[in-house]
DNA sequence: GTTAGCATGTAAGGAGTTACATGATTTT
DNA sequence: AAAATCATGTAACTCCTTACATGCTAAC
């Protein structure tokens, strides 16, 4: 009985550690996150709610009937919180920075709470994301430069496009990679994000992904 | 006993339409062709070939014992082709444009095989994949909106990156449907847009489409 | 003569979805 | 009063991957 995607808890353990939840809210905030806009369904959702709650990383008040006072008006809901291992759990995952951690599954988990990364380890998950691109372009090329002939002109301009979007990505990285470089060089502190930020508009950090245009 | 990925069905079917392959050939070809890179394995390749065989939109010859010549040297391998069914179910597909080929599982490899498709039905399907990322983009904005004040910064900064993301794909689309609206027209004078995707980027986009052939 | 790549398959299991089932609360 | 949306959950099923199992052939 192990698992249910490592992904999915974090994301989980992760928005529980900003805010106390319920399952129902934790979805919506989950699906601004992840991939953006792919909706995960209660299906995954509360299975996975349910196992963090037997490993004790979680847990769960049911808020429909608290002794006190019977009569609190809202219907059941149950809000999950981290319990202390699971603050344990979650510091040491989001310490850590394996190989796992810049694949395409785990990454923009990771980078979604960088808020709560230190500098170091930031730059290392960044690192590895920009390395492993830069493999697969390679690859592409190289296998592309092979099948050259006999590929016609529409499954090309499939692959160039593709690999037009990594390239962009990478761009995007080296941006981000200069911004750690720079906060990590005058600051010592933990967490912390480089910029500060806060003016209007959906402004990115600074100097770190001005490219195009 | 009905489905193995509506999918994986079509790609298979449109490249054996290219030419005649065995499995492992199938395979390379495959992860050029989708998501470009991700390997697709072979425990997902060879039982789909066996239920197309089943089907009998495809079948394999086992090229390693010709009665003939006993001895020619090569081993086992089997190669496919399509039947006359087959054939006559890709065409059908081919021909569709249904609500489903402009999402995301399903769009790359309809494009990948628009050199096969009526350019009324590729403009139906560029059309269609254009109105869904719009819708997306729409969405995910308003829901921003809503959300913006308890959202830090590195999340706000995925998200504005994946917005990037596909707005650059809906400039890709509208390339590319000015390019199948101008050769639909059969080209008349009519200077093209040029479509203004381009900047310091590396490639040189549409040109590649429409011509030879 | 051994490593790397060609070639074909199966069994078990992981990660998710859809569809079902249920009911409360808010909005129109 | 109806419709939308909030809220929680389960069962069945889908699609895919990993790991296993097997053996040939080319190159070093």
């Amino acid at each position: 009985m192990r698992s249910r995607s490592d992904v999915l808890d974090l994301a989980i353990l992760g928005l529980l550690q900003e805010a106390p939840m319920h399952g129902y809210e934790l979805r919506k905030r989950l699906n601004l996150l992840l991939g953006s806009f792919r909706a995960l369904s209660y299906g995954s959702l509360y299975p996975a709610l349910k196992t963090l709650v037997e490993r004790e990383l979680i847990a769960g008040v049911d808020t429909a009937a608290p002794p006190p006072h019977a009569l609190s008006g809202k219907r059941a809901r149950i809000v999950y919180e981290l319990t202390a291992d699971g603050k344990e759990h979650l510091a040491e995952i989001l310490g850590s920075a394996s190989p796992a951690s810049w694949e395409d599954e785990h990454f923009d988990v990771r980078f979604a709470f960088f808020g709560q990364t230190d500098t170091e380890t930031r730059l290392r998950i960044l690192e590895g994301r920009r390395t492993r691109l830069t493999e697969r372009l390679e690859q592409v090329r190289a296998s592309a430069a092979r099948t050259r002939e006999r590929v016609d002109e529409y499954t090309l301009e499939l692959q160039r496009h593709g690999l037009e979007q990594v390239e962009r990505e990478v761009k995007w990285l080296d941006g981000l990679i200069d911004n750690e470089r720079d906060s990590g060089r005058e600051r010592i502190g933990r967490g912390r994000p480089a910029t500060s930020d806060t003016e209007g508009g959906p402004a990115s950090p600074e100097r770190g992904i001005e490219e195009r245009r």
